[in-house]
DNA sequence: TCCAAAATGGAGTGTATACTCAAAATATCG
DNA sequence: CGATATTTTGAGTATACACTCCATTTTGGA
């Protein structure tokens, strides 16, 4: 027999509190017992829905990370501009979840089953950086593009970091400054 | 009565095995009792040194923040490439402390007296690499030169954190080539 | 050498954590 | 409605954690 509604509520329930925790709290603070308690559940139904507090970590992690960059089927053709107003948008107008995508990718450092998860994402997410890259200069190589896509990766991930640190700081306008001086 | 030599050398003992254990596994799991088995000491001789876990942990955080820029009674006249080169060498030359460094700094976005520390530090830092830009171009508003500040810290820091995940990503490399096009 | 202060060993405390279990309640469908 | 699968409850378990306590040992100055 299918599953129930109710479970399925339920489920809803759980993945909404995480995300919620982990925004709010980081991982260290999102306990099982958080989580249950902010969705109003028990810690039976949780452990029937989920195997352990890591699956519901990770599908959440999943949704950050597929949050963040526009739709990948777009990725053939997509400039260095839409990439990096996709970054500056995910910020702006899906904060929690850019600070869960922030906070998980920082508490990756101990956890390498996270950790090889976020790499993996960001060599793909640096690979399509180059092909943009490439397609406004065609005559760079492939090499110079890895390497410029690394950097300027690596600047808009520093300062939506230290976003993540003070949420006074404008990462909009120094992602844009960023962006700019790349090329 | 004084110290006993004892009892310096235990508290360095505990500091030496803390800062390995910051670098290896992070603050997740730098536990007392790991602390306390490398350093070959019992938890309360541990506890006789330091009132808390907390203290030793910003003990070797004041050390790492430290040790990433350039001597401060430098901060007059010294250079950009200085500053960037400082922090290239203390990421190759002192790897242990800028692991350190890294992973503190990311854990810090849950526990707020760690984040204050390092958000403080931040902001001092950003103020070095500021001068030196005006000093490198008189021309430069304040402004100008504290947002450029922030983009190439945020980079550099970007990059640091990219090597973190994955040692074998050439930092200086990248870093030399953030400074080039941000600085 | 003596003695008070300092340091140590190590068992013990309280608390928070992830997770389990079986009985009871509830949903779905023929 | 009745049978069965699913879900919920909530007390319970095992473990890891930071930290305490105090009897014992060690230190170093007088």
């Amino acid at each position: 027999m299918a599953r129930y509604q109710t479970g399925i509520r339920t489920e809803a329930a759980i993945v909404d509190a995480t995300r919620a925790l982990l925004a709010d709290v980081g991982v260290e603070g999102t306990t099982v017992k958080a989580i249950c308690d902010r969705a109003d559940v028990q810690a039976g139904s949780f452990y029937n829905v989920f195997s352990s507090k890591e699956q519901v970590l990770i599908q959440v992690a999943r949704e950050a990370i597929q949050a963040v960059g526009p739709d990948p089927s777009l990725a053939a053709t997509e400039t260095l501009d839409e990439l990096v107003g996709a970054y500056i948008s995910f910020v702006v107008d899906e904060s929690p979840l850019a600070r869960v995508y922030l906070q998980m990718a920082a508490s990756s450092t101990t956890s390498s089953s996270v950790a090889r998860r976020y790499l993996r994402h960001h060599v793909q997410r640096a690979g399509r950086f180059a092909d943009a890259m490439v397609r406004a200069d065609p005559h760079l190589t492939a090499e110079d593009a890895a390497v410029g896509a690394e950097v300027l990766l690596g600047a808009l991930d520093g300062l939506a970091f230290r976003w993540l640190l003070d949420d006074m700081f404008e990462f909009a306008k120094h992602a844009r400054i960023a962006a700019e001086r790349y090329g």
